[in-house]
RNA sequence: GGGCCUAUAGCUCAGUUGGUUAGAGCGCGCGCCUGAUAAGCGCGAGGUCAGUGGUUCAACUCCACUUAGGCCCA
């Protein structure tokens, strides 16, 4: 206890020093035991993928997901904190594909779907070293070795249970989406995929007359890019409540969009027949363009629809649908009841269905058809369209949107029970909740959840696709049980091979995997193999109290967890929700790995210490869903504003408790500063437990530093005097039992924000009964009794006279150093005067005057005028406010004072009765009257008697004398209690002051010796006007120790 | 194209149910203070509250539209 504090102290040293302090006696395995049997407080971690290294994104949501557990662990719950890995999924398949060369699915399949999975599992933890460095180092404290893996067999195993739940329930089934396809690699790819490979290409853009039935040469204009999808039109697709017009075109009539009019006919619009609504076309018929589906009229095609994707911004306003290779287009298809076509093969050849083209690559058709098409009179525009389309990022081809046999969760049959789980959640920002989140739900289509891939969990689905049998397999050991085989892992290239026996023939599996978005959803039941195992154990953990991650989220993690939470429980998965904006570089921009625009976060650490950077982050917006343009500025200030200070009132009390030898010892203390103290503190207290207790991080974090300053640079630096004093008496005792207290609060209160300088001052704090962590211990409870508002406004009140005085001060140039005769401080207010008296003596110091005095008569030294209170006028004056505020501006003294002594006063107004103003009615403002030594803050006016006599002067010199001994002690690296004797020059003018105050410099600046001479070396100082030369040197070391001895 | 968020001093951000001098910190300039402090205090300069329109006696605040940025979706 009370080690020697250094005078320089290197944070990340410490923070190194710290971490080691932890693993030696297993601190965070420590807090944990520490709370077995108590309350849980549920907190579940989304798992990352380990192929990449961490970055901000990452080591802000790891602050996050810190803070809360730590707090709440202090706050006496049990919070288990497992960490997860996402194993399965694209991210490790490209990665390990780009090693290996391997270009497509076919050359994957060629080099071995066994071996590919295998090598995925390889690489899959390649970076969790890395990341457990970097978890660590940010102080984070999570559980990694009872972490889970998405790619575990009993993770696997839960995944299946939590499939086969949802398949029992009927809410699986299989249908189709349309996907990008990659023609040559013959294999669809991910909308992220198809997102890294856009490129601006040209294409043909034609626009195609549809005829409508029953009518004489009358056609809908229909516009399109992609020709070879021609042949699979089923429908026309128009808006609602777009205006649409028919337009006489020479002996044809056509139909379009009038906004596209122009476009159309730029020379001058043609001859308006007839001007309708988009939902007036609903349902009209027109001729197939080409033969090839004809019979599906009696289906329900060859119609006109409405979307409301439909715009005109483009084409004719009417647009060309094949719902078997457009996403709007199946949609609005499906809505609609209108068939689905895709007369194409694995390599997007046409099939025999469009005989004409059989066999030839779709885009190749494109020529050919525009051809056709115009022979037949059907084409009524070309042109070449510029625009930006998605290319295989592995090998250039353009993609085309196709529809993929995929497997769905019917979200539709679910969604009142995801709404009604969203209800219950507590989001951080809020807006989330019925924004973005609540939309998104309020939309959600159906789940694509199996992907064409290799590396992931098996879609645990047999079939026979002669028969159509189907089986969902929900555990392993129904899988064993139906094979008489024996499965340890139950990855694709194990499942495969494997056959059922069904009840109509032999079943083989389905071939695809499940989204691993699927796998980390179920995570609150996959991390601990429920139900195989810890029935019981789910009760308690589910939902979880709180999760945290980023905005990204959304309809990610967030989204899939609400999704299996409402399909399994009708419930949601997690009560309070925190979620984080981006992390953007300092002009603004997002964080690229690539372009390096960002300072690294391990040097960022390495330099200013982890806390300043997640108190810096903390403290910041991002903490509820904004952006936080990061610098490293913005960390350096973080740790200059809130921990140096801190550090620095540390620092003070091991440096005067060491000199008095002061052992911690808890003492009541009346004394004004440390009850003001002690209510800043338990308001913070209460101020951060009720941000914490809503997971509001922000305001939490940010109250911190106005304390810190409210403790170095008023408590500490009011109280110093009661620190040096040599006696020891009861103040003392107070002033060091106060501060003891109050910064181990603190330490506590700040421990789950910054984790480590809270720690190495706790240490040095504790007496050897208290925890060994600062992080093993309670929360601070609030102290009611120690609550005091009326002391903290009347500190408020006197600090804002005290800067009142500075300021005549600085406007006089009369020095602080120079003592003057006295301060009246003027108020009218009752209230206001009783604070001011309460604390006179703090002003009396801080403004060095020898009096202070107090009074009421304040329109002696301000001009009063008044202001029309508008809050209270506005809602009964209405329209006369403006009136009636102009009257009162020009009020004159004596009417204000007679409101002011309950009097009513009678305003005239133009056309309504006479008003009667009362005096809540006003607002009193002040104004310095001209000449004189004044200044006024709202209801407190300072004045300073200006005056000095010649001891006053004297007074002043003595303390600049003082001043410059200090300053020469300083300048020779002198201790603090090192004893001197003094030696000065100076011209008689001066004399006086040393003599007349010789005690008190003496005293002051542990002089044992004061003598004038003739002759001193050294430089003359300045000392306001006069010259004088010191000479100074040590008389003897003396430790802290024999000092205090000396001073008994 | 759609949804959500953001826009306030040079920078980072506050700004209560609408109420009339829009605040703080940092930075800058001047002055002061300092025997814990890498600090601190006082003052000053610095704002068409992104723009336009509307509601209202009164709009940074409420509504509509526009612009710019971000995230997600298409």
């Amino acid at each position: 206890m009370f080690e020697k504090v250094a005078t320089q102290v290197s944070f990340p040293k410490e923070e190194e020093k710290v971490l080691a302090f932890w693993d030696e006696i297993n601190a965070f395995e420590k807090s944990l035991e520490i709370r077995k049997g108590c309350a849980e407080y549920v907190f579940y971690d989304g798992p990352p993928f380990a192929t990449g290294l961490p970055h901000y994104g990452h080591l802000l949501a790891g602050t996050i997901k810190d803070v809360i557990p730590r707090y709440q662990t202090m706050n006496g719950k049990y919070v288990d904190r497992a960490f997860g890995w996402d194993c399965h999924g694209l991210p490790v398949e490209y990665e390990l594909s780009q090693e290996l060369g391997l270009n497509n699915k076919r050359e994957i399949e060629e080099y071995g779907i066994a071996a590919y999975n295998e090598a995925c599992r390889g690489i899959v933890l390649r970076y969790t070293g890395e990341w457990r460095q970097f978890v660590k180092r940010i102080g984070r404290w999570v559980d990694f070795e009872n972490g889970y893996r998405t790619m575990d067999r009993d993770y696997m195993e839960s995944i299946w249970w939590v499939f086969k739940r949802l398949w029992d329930k009927g809410l699986i089934y299989e249908g189709h989406k349309i996907l990008p396809y990659c023609p040559k690699d013959a294999t669809p790819l991910s909308n992220f995929e198809a997102n890294l490979g856009y490129e601006e290409v040209q294409d043909p853009a034609i626009t195609v007359a549809f005829k409508l039935e029953g009518e004489q040469e009358m056609y809908a204009l229909a516009w399109t890019t992609t020709p070879w999808t021609l042949p699979s039109n089923l429908a026309l697709t128009v808006h609602e409540d777009v205006d649409y017009v028919y337009v006489q075109d020479g002996h044809v009539t056509y139909v379009l969009a009038e906004a596209r009019l122009d476009t159309y006919y730029p020379d001058g619009r043609p001859e308006i027949v007839k001007a309708v609504k988009g939902k007036d076309l609903l349902g009209m018929q027109y001729e197939p363009l080409f033969p090839y589906f004809e019979n599906l009229r009696d289906q329900g095609a060859f119609r006109i629809i409405t979307a409301d994707f439909v715009t005109t911004g483009d084409g004719t306003g009417i647009v060309h649908t094949a719902p078997g290779f457009g996403e709007d287009d199946a949609e609005a298809g499906r809505a609609h009841g209108v068939p689905s076509v895709c007369p194409i093969d694995a390599e997007c050849r046409f099939t025999a269905e469009v005989g004409d083209y059989e066999t030839r690559f779709v885009k190749d058709c494109d020529a050919d058809i525009v051809k056709r098409l115009k022979g037949e009179g059907k084409l009524v525009h070309q042109t070449t369209h510029h625009h930006s389309y998605p290319h295989c990022w592995r090998c250039e081809s353009p993609l085309i949107y196709r529809a993929i046999s995929t497997w769905f969760v019917d979200i539709e049959k679910i969604k009142d029970k995801m709404l009604r789980a969203n209800a219950q959640i507590h989001w951080v920002p809020e807006h989330l909740k019925d924004g973005r989140f609540g939309n998104w739900l309020e939309g959600a289509r159906d789940w694509a959840v199996s992907r064409n891939r290799y590396w992931g969990c098996p879609l645990p689905l047999w079939r026979n696709e002669e028969t159509g049998e189907t089986l969902c397999i929900g555990s392993i050991g129904e899988l064993e049980a139906r094979t008489g085989g024996k499965f340890d892992d139950i990855h694709k290239h194990f499942m495969d091979p494997v056959i059922i026996e069904g009840e109509t023939g032999p079943l083989t599996r389905v071939p695809e995997v499940l989204d691993c978005w699927f796998e980390s959803g179920a995570m609150p039941y996959a991390q601990r193999h429920y139900p195989f195992e810890n029935k019981a154990w789910l009760d308690a953990h589910f939902p979880a109290d709180f999760i945290a991650e980023g905005l990204d989220q959304t309809r990610g993690w967030f989204y899939t967890l609400v999704v299996l939470g409402a399909a399994l429980f009708d419930r949601p998965a997690f009560k309070n929700v925190v979620v984080n904006g981006m992390i953007l570089t300092e002009d603004g921009r997002k964080m690229s790995k690539r372009l390096k625009n960002y300072a690294d976060p391990m040097h960022v650490m390495n330099t200013y210490g982890a806390d300043a950077l997640r108190l810096n982050m903390l403290s910041s917006p991002v903490v509820r869903g904004e952006d936080l343009v990061f610098s490293e500025k913005g960390v350096q200030k973080t740790m200059r504003s809130v921990i140096l200070p801190l550090w620095h009132a540390y620092s003070f009390l091991v440096t005067y408790a060491r000199i008095d030898n002061w052992q911690p010892a808890s003492e009541r203390s009346d004394h004004p500063l440390d009850r003001w103290i002690r209510a800043r503190l338990n308001h913070l207290v209460r101020d951060i437990r009720n941000g914490l207790d809503r997971c509001y991080l922000q305001t939490a974090a940010t109250r911190f530093a106005t304390f810190i300053d409210d403790m170095t640079n008023w408590y500490i630096r009011r109280s110093r005097r009661r620190f040096w004093k040599s006696e020891r008496d009861g103040d003392k005792r107070a002033a060091y039992a106060t501060l003891y207290h109050v910064l181990l609060t603190t330490v506590k209160a700040l421990a789950p924000f910054a984790p480590f300088v809270t720690e190495t001052i706790y240490r040095n704090l504790r007496s050897s009964e208290m925890p060994l962590s600062v992080h093993l211990c309670d929360y601070p409870d609030v102290i009611e009794a120690d609550l005091n508002e009326k002391l903290e406004q009347q500190m408020a009140r006197t600090r804002t006279a005290v800067g009142l005085g500075r300021y005549l001060r600085s406007q006089a140039h009369a020095k602080t150093r120079q003592p003057l005769r006295q301060a009246i401080l003027v108020s009218l207010h009752d209230d206001v005067r009783a604070d001011l008296m309460a604390l006179r003596d703090i002003v009396a110091d801080e403004l060095n005057v020898k009096h202070v005095e107090i009074r009421a008569d304040e329109e002696e030294v301000v001009t009063l005028s008044a202001k029309a209170n508008f809050r209270v006028l506005g809602p009964r004056l209405g329209k006369n406010m403006n009136a009636v505020a102009g009257q009162i501006a020009r009020l004159g003294f004596e009417e204000i004072q007679s409101l002011r002594e309950g009097n009513a006063l009678a305003l005239e107004l133009e056309g309504a009765e006479p008003f009667a103003l009362a005096a809540d009615d006003i607002l009193i403002q002040r104004k310095e009257k001209e000449g004189m030594a004044v200044a006024n803050e709202g209801d407190i006016t300072v004045a300073l008697d200006l005056n000095r006599d010649e001891k006053l002067v004297r007074e002043g010199q003595a303390r600049e004398i003082v001043h410059a001994i200090q300053n020469i002690r300083k300048e020779k690296g002198l201790d603090v209690a090192d004893r001197i004797r003094v030696t000065y020059r100076v011209a008689d003018d001066l004399a006086p002051a040393f003599d007349q105050f010789r005690d008190y410099i003496m005293g002051e600046t542990l002089c044992t010796a004061l003598d004038r001479a003739g002759e001193v070396g050294g430089d003359a100082i300045d000392l306001d006007g006069h010259a004088a030369t010191f000479h100074i040197e040590k008389t003897r070391a003396m430790s802290r120790f024999a000092r205090a001895k000396a001073d008994l």
